[in-house]
DNA sequence: TACCGCTTGTGAAGGCGTGCACAAAGTCGG
DNA sequence: CCGACTTTGTGCACGCCTTCACAAGCGGTA
């Protein structure tokens, strides 16, 4: 009886069972309730931008600033202020004009929105050099996103304790995340083993994961999955310098032809 | 004499070094030369998924396979495979009406196009939890990236080797990096470093950095910066685990009107 | 209270990226 | 050699995101 939900469209769900039809009547219909939904629809790049606003707010917080402007705060995050304003109208109308916004009142609204104020635990699959690294990291717990599993194959791992918590067993995955009510799992395995660590993830109940290894996990519709993968970041930055390579030869072939055959003019199209 | 150059605009440079006025003719005058940009403009999100369908490629590459359809890549890459032929296309049309990719050629074109037909030295600055992990990290020199250098302000780490690359005191990171051409500056130390070692690498001349600390950095518009921030990640995450939350229990109030009061129908609008 | 200056919040416009749908172009079997 | 079938490459429309520009709103001041 629970209606499948596409990107952005309604949740409609109809007395009889049945999937209702596109275009829901404007006025509500007799017997029939409106829900209004809490979380908008808000774009992914904004809720990227809202966590780098609420990391530099917490930084003012300390700084002791109380108050600041959409023209501050988006010097510090290093975007357009109007923007950051259109950002943040999605969480809300905290500010006030005039004025700025309250620091302290922006940040409870921003973790509200990001869904921070309940604690997510987190699960580390593969504890090799990179395992070690994120969890001897302390930036997680501090961030609401207390570190509360480890697992690895290796059994020479298993029970010894990284940044305090034991190592657990990659078969017991099951059992510990639904114990620990894991929320997030982090996938640091070489990439040969991760796609079938992120099902058994799956089926532990873990909904959200973070996958370090550089292969494309197939999930079901009701997984998040985000990926880091440093060598797309490095290639990513190699086609810039190679962009401004050619642009510097192109420039250069251009000079020379000034310069050597007498040419009045040089254009470069794209 | 080198012209300044905007997004996207064209480069325009005359002999009398004047920039030349907008809307250069589109039939070249007397003495002109025209010369086309080789790298056109490629969105930027292109040119990640570009980076991930090299990874699958040569995955492919080594089970043997020497010719694939958009249809198979893309579910490889788990793309839309328009979104795939339309990635492509940016590259070039390499491929073959009723066949295929020629998995080889479109290797090499993407490569090409990446600008990893030169090897591109790492420098990693921050030799802590995170910088040794990525020290002893083999993904990298395996895709054209090798770690040339390593930094940290730490004496006692100094000279140190980690994965078989001894480490520099962070004084002497211009001179190393001019000597073993370093063109991509990894950030790996705490955020308070951050902005003062990126600093640094510009004066070195290093025009690509990959920034893993918690903090906006600002660089003069010449030089790339791309950031890996993981509690953004798990923030991002959060926000979906709320959103479904939110889903979820509204659902919830839903058919429990349904069925306590008899409600006929419930509508979930955004 | 009335005015002034400052800053927010948002309507509208424009640009960019995505995805559809199909013509063009090639292969392969007969 | 031809026709059926397959798959590419892209024009086009749509929707999302960004950016501009300004009315609305608030605090301070006289
Ligand atoms: N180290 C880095 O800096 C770095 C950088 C970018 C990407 N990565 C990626 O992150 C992943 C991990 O890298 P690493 O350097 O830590 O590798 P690693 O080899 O040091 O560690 C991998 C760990 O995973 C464990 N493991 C293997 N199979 C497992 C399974 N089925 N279940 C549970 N654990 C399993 C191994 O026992 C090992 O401890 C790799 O996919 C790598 O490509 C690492
Ligand atoms: N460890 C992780 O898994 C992880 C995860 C996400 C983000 N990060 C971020 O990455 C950065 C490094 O994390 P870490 O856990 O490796 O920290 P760490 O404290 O273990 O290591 C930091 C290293 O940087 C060195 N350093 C300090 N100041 C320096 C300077 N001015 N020049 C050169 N080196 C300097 C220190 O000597 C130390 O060796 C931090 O900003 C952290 O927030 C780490």
């Amino acid at each position: 009886m629970v209606a499948q939900r596409g990107e952005g469209d309604e949740v409609v769900t109809t007395a009889t069972g049945m999937p209702a039809v596109q275009g829901a009547p404007i006025v509500p219909e007799q017997d029939e309730v409106v829900v209004r939904e809490r979380a908008r629809a808000i774009p992914e790049a904004a809720v990227a931008r809202l966590a780098v606003y609420l990391r530099v707010l917490s930084g003012m917080v300390d700084q002791g600033v109380t108050t600041i402007s959409s023209e501050e705060l988006s010097a510090a995050a290093g975007v357009n202020s109007a923007k950051l304003r259109k950002d943040l109208s999605y969480v809300g109308s905290y500010g006030t004009r005039g004025v700025g916004y309250d620091v302290e009142v922006l940040v409870s609204h921003i973790e509200r929105i990001l869904g921070l104020t309940r604690k997510h635990s987190v699960a580390v699959v593969g504890i090799g050099n990179l395992g070690h690294a994120l969890a001897n990291y302390g930036g997680f717990q501090s961030r609401g996103f207390p570190v509360a599993a480890l697992f690895d194959v290796d059994e020479d791992l298993t029970g010894v304790p990284v940044g305090g918590i034991p190592v657990n067993h990659i078969d017991d995955i099951t059992a510990v995340c639904v114990e620990r009510e894991v929320s997030i799992g982090v996938i640091a395995t070489p990439p040969q083993a991760a796609q079938a660590v992120c099902d058994r993830l799956v089926s532990a109940g873990v909904q959200c994961i973070l996958n370090f290894a550089p292969v494309v996990l197939q999930v079901p519709d009701d997984v998040e999955v985000r990926k880091v993968d440093l060598a797309v970041e490095m290639q990513i930055l190699s086609f810039h310098v190679a962009r401004r390579a050619d642009e510097a030869s192109a420039e250069q072939a251009a000079n020379d032809l000034i310069n050597g055959v007498g040419v009045d003019r040089v254009v470069i199209r794209p």
